[in-house]
DNA sequence: AGCAAGTATATGGACCAGCTTATATAAGTC
DNA sequence: GACTTATATAAGCTGGTCCATATACTTGCT
C-alpha cells in the first residue's frame, strides 16, 4: 500500500496527528476515534493495523495494552516528493528561511518531542469534508 | 475530495510530476501515463478532471489543445500538515537549513521556475507497487 | 481456574473509485 | 461541409476499501 493511500483515510490522519503528541493506548486512539467518527471499535483497529503495516506507526505491548507511536520515515518519504513543489509557493525560499527560525522558537519551549503539548486545533485538511478553513494565513504568518 | 485522497492514485501523482517540469497539453499527459500505466484515454482525461476540481491543476484553451498546469495550492495544505512531523527526522532542523542551501544553489540554475529542466529519475513513492528503491539517501545527499 | 479488560481477527455486505467501450464536442484542414 | 485531431463525457462493470457484528486471543485480577 502506497504512502498517499495511506493518508487518504481521515480516520488514519487522525490518529497520526494524535500520535504526534506522543505515544498512545490503542484504546485512547479508539475512544477518541470513536467519538469523533462515529466508528466501530474493530474498525479503529484496523486503521491502526493498516498503519503498523505500511510502517506509519510502531507498536509495543505493555501489559495487556498496546502503546503506538509515529513511525515518521513514510512520512519523510511524502516529505521528499513535495519537495519538487516547493518552489512554487510564496517567496520561494524566504519562506522556508522564516520557517526554519519559527521552529526554532518553538523548539527552545518544546525540547522534549513526543508528549502532550497542548492539545492543537483542528487541522483544515484533517477532517473529511470541513467548509475548508483555507488557512493561508498560517504560512503567512509563520 | 481530500487533498491526500488525490494524490493517492498514482497516475495522479504521476501527472502532477509531469506537471512540475512545467505546463503540458493533455495529450502529452495521456501519451506519457498511457505508456507507464497501461490505461486508455479517457481514463487519464478523468484523472485531469479529478486534477482539475480538486484544484491541484489549472487549464487552459490553445487552439484544440488544452494546457494543463499545477496549481501548488492544495500541495501546500500538504506540506503544512507534515509541518508537525518534521521534527522527527534527521538532525532535526539542520536538515531543513541544508536543504535551503541546496535549493539555493539549484535555484540560481533554474530560475526560470516552470519548463522542462531535465526529465527527473523515477521517485520511488511514485509508481504503484515498486520495489520500494527506499531512497533515504537522496535526504543525506541534500 | 474463572472472569474481566484490552485489543485483534474473521466474515459478509455496501459502496465507490477507477477502468473500458462507446460517443459527444470542439477546433483545425481540405 | 466532410473529415481528422484533440479532448471530454456517458454508461456500465468490477475489485477493493471500509464498515458492523460476532468472536478469538492475551494479560491481569481474585
Amino acid at each position: 500500500m502506497n504512502a498517499f493511500d495511506v493518508l487518504g483515510d481521515p480516520v488514519r490522519r487522525r490518529i497520526l496527528e494524535l500520535l504526534a503528541d506522543g505515544e498512545s493506548t490503542a484504546g485512547r486512539l479508539t475512544d477518541v476515534v470513536r467519538a469523533e467518527f462515529g466508528i466501530t471499535q474493530p474498525a479503529v483497529s484496523r486503521h491502526l493495523r493498516v498503519l503498523r503495516e505500511s510502517g506509519f506507526a510502531d507498536v509495543r505491548s505493555e501489559g495487556r495494552r498496546r502503546l503506538y507511536a509515529v513511525n515518521a520515515e513514510p512520512l519523510q518519504e511524502v516529505d521528499m516528493w513535495l519537495q519538487r513543489y516547493r518552489r512554487f509557493w510564496e517567496g520561494r525560499l524566504d519562506a522556508l528561511e522564516t520557517e526554519i527560525r519559527r521552529a526554532r522558537r518553538q523548539d527552545r519551549v518544546a525540547r522534549t518531542p513526543p508528549h502532550p503539548p497542548p492539545p492543537s486545533p483542528e487541522s483544515a485538511i484533517t477532517r473529511a469534508a470541513s467548509p475548508e478553513t483555507h488557512d493561508t494565513a498560517r504560512l503567512s504568518r509563520l
